[in-house]
DNA sequence: GATGAATGAGGTTTCATTCAT
DNA sequence: AATGAATGAAACCTCATTCAT
């Protein structure tokens, strides 16, 4: 069904980045509501064309393929997902020996939340495909393996080295906290669901859950 | 699109549980694999007759619409799936106070680890369906809620009245725990990548971050 | 764009040949008057639909493809077609020796115009395709090679063994009769331009340009 | 289909004959290679415009159709092909009395075979259209007819009354002829089989099938 | 003259569903 | 109960042609 390849796509891309004609910023609009909305499988081009206000031939002249459409919208997504981020981040923590590793999850989780707020949809549309759609999840596997995955686990191994963190395996705690964080995520940006108005005290909260878990921590009498 | 009420259809699937026909059967059985494998709306009906060696005719004599058949094979899973565990920990829980909060998780995980063993394709069906149909999450949402959520809810309201548990909100700590156990399940289950090969420490992985967090506990020096 | 091996699909077709339905028949008539007057790439299947009577659909629970439709008129026609003449003709040839070549080619030639005149229309299909279809040419030349190239040329050094013919390179005349009868079978139901409205005629036309050519025969004075 | 009366197009080509833009010859040339290779209907004016380094509304301007592309194509070609011969030949064998009818048909496939070696692409459009598209069949037959046809039968009709060919309707003999020669050059350049790599053999062993045909000859023993 | 984005009619194909047998 | 031929709406896509720049 997808007949493009999504890293190469991504190498590609830069190139043909700027030139977005009206009506092709247009189609890429409604495809991104209504992706989001009812999913890939279930919008017709007939009604992006319609709510882009276009002739559905509009959309192939551009795109080519519906399938092209769709990788169109998530590549940009993905290319500015990560590297960013993993980059910074993973800089400040090496050079800082104050950060700790809480303060690097804090961190995260705003960058994440903000670019997250600024994508919704797309994250939604990536979200769906990803559990429908078996070729776009062997895509994107590895490449959130090796861009979110390994990062996460080269920074608990420094943490661990620093004598932060437990001393379970670093892959099976990235696991954990990234069930947290996309959980989290996708509760409140698929779904719609928050799971509480001030969105500082929701980062506390997972940052507070993943730290020390749900046990009540024994004060020490003196 | 769905025109069945999930709610509605549990109540009504008592009646005609027991009188599978050896056809029905076979229909449900198709159905079952290959909506787990390809999502319902990439299954047409002709791959299912084919599959169950049976006339497409068949199955719309039996299940009416190709909804209903989604719906048929769902609901049973629902109706098993939540109300036995909770009732029965349930009772465990309030009978015996030397039951700890770890040990209710230990239950709870190895119980519903047999049990989607067991039913894992359905579970696969149920988690794609749920992210990319609207309907089907807007029916299963509010199921969720009351049978999981609340009851879980409950039992964290419990454990922090005997001081097991920290003093956040029980529904913020419902939902961490949430995430971490469905998200454990769904990579195990509906991506086939396993934490671990041994179950037991899988488990408990999952029960040491959830009570504990990731941070290093530092002993208590003298 | 052609899929389908026309040798592989001969042999399948001996399976499924009893079972012509009645819209089945009749979107095989309708698309070969259709096919016959247009070509192929002229004619859709909404048209042959039309023209059978039938639902768009109903074409393409049967055929799958509007190109297998075409392939399945064309395969019966060759199979038809081609042995038959080519064993029959071949044998007969073989077991009378009082068979001159001149013989042999108005067998021929009335055997094939017989065939031709109940067939004409898939004939004509065929040609327009051979020329226009560059698939088509391709899985047919090998087999028209074959059966019948190679059997002309075989007759052709029989003949020339017995001495009846000239020492030409067989494979040469074998290409020059076969213009000779080609083009007059395409002339008379392609394009409907016949010779002569006397059959007999216009065989005897052709049997006598192949053996004798143009030339004035010199009567031999004594 | 075809809006266009072939024979009118030639009369007025001659006046815009000379001025070929640039750009317009590139149109024609790709157009020529493409046409002549997948055929008119398989051409997408798109794919003309790429292959001519050109913007497809480039091809409007100059040919405001595509139907008109065709035409503006194949109608030099007529005009150059046969009247040229015709002319020439037939002055040539009115005053020459020396001349044998197997040297006129040796100097016909001479020049022809010359001819069509420099427009080896038309002639395949032409032939791959003259079977596939009505339209261009009702255009070029009665041309045909005129041009080629009714000079043959004159010619004919001339050695005929030297004695030199036999009795037999010209008419008949003219299409016998038409068949060899057109076989020939149809297998040749529209198929890329050639009988022969020595073209002065190729050449003889169809004037001595028209002459003589396949018949061994009989050699007068005193 | 030249462009190329835009069009929209029309092409092939898919598929849930119906219904006579 | 079971069949499977038939349906036709709707999906994706192609392409000759137009037109503002």
């Amino acid at each position: 069904m997808l007949k493009y390849n999504l890293l190469e796509a991504m190498k590609e891309q830069t190139k043909t980045d700027v030139k977005l004609t009206d009506k092709k910023q247009k189609i890429m609009e409604a495809a991104i509501s209504l992706f989001a909305e009812k999913g890939y499988g279930n919008t017709p081009t007939s009604e992006i064309a319609k709510a882009a206000g276009v002739a559905e031939g509009t959309i192939f002249r551009h795109f080519g393929t519906k399938d092209h459409l769709l990788v169109s919208l998530i590549v940009p997504f993905l290319k500015d997902s990560i590297p960013l981020m993993a980059e910074e981040l993973f800089e400040k923590l090496l050079s800082n020996h104050e950060l700790r590793f809480e303060d690097f999850l804090r961190n995260l989780l705003r960058d994440r939340l903000l670019f997250l707020k600024q994508n919704k949809e797309i994250f939604q549309i990536i979200v769906k495909e990803f559990f429908y759609n078996e070729e776009i999840r062997h895509e994107l596997i590895p490449y959130f393996a090796e861009n979110i995955g390994s990062r996460l686990v080269q920074v608990i191994r420094t943490f661990q080295e620093r004598g932060e963190l437990s001393d379970q395996p670093a892959e099976t705690m990235a696991r954990h906290i990234f069930f947290s964080i996309g959980g989290t995520f996708i509760f409140k940006f698929v779904f719609g669901l928050n799971g509480s108005q001030d969105e500082e005290a929701e980062i506390e909260s997972v940052v507070r859950f993943v730290m020390d878990g749900v046990r009540k921590i024994k004060e020490d009498s003196p």
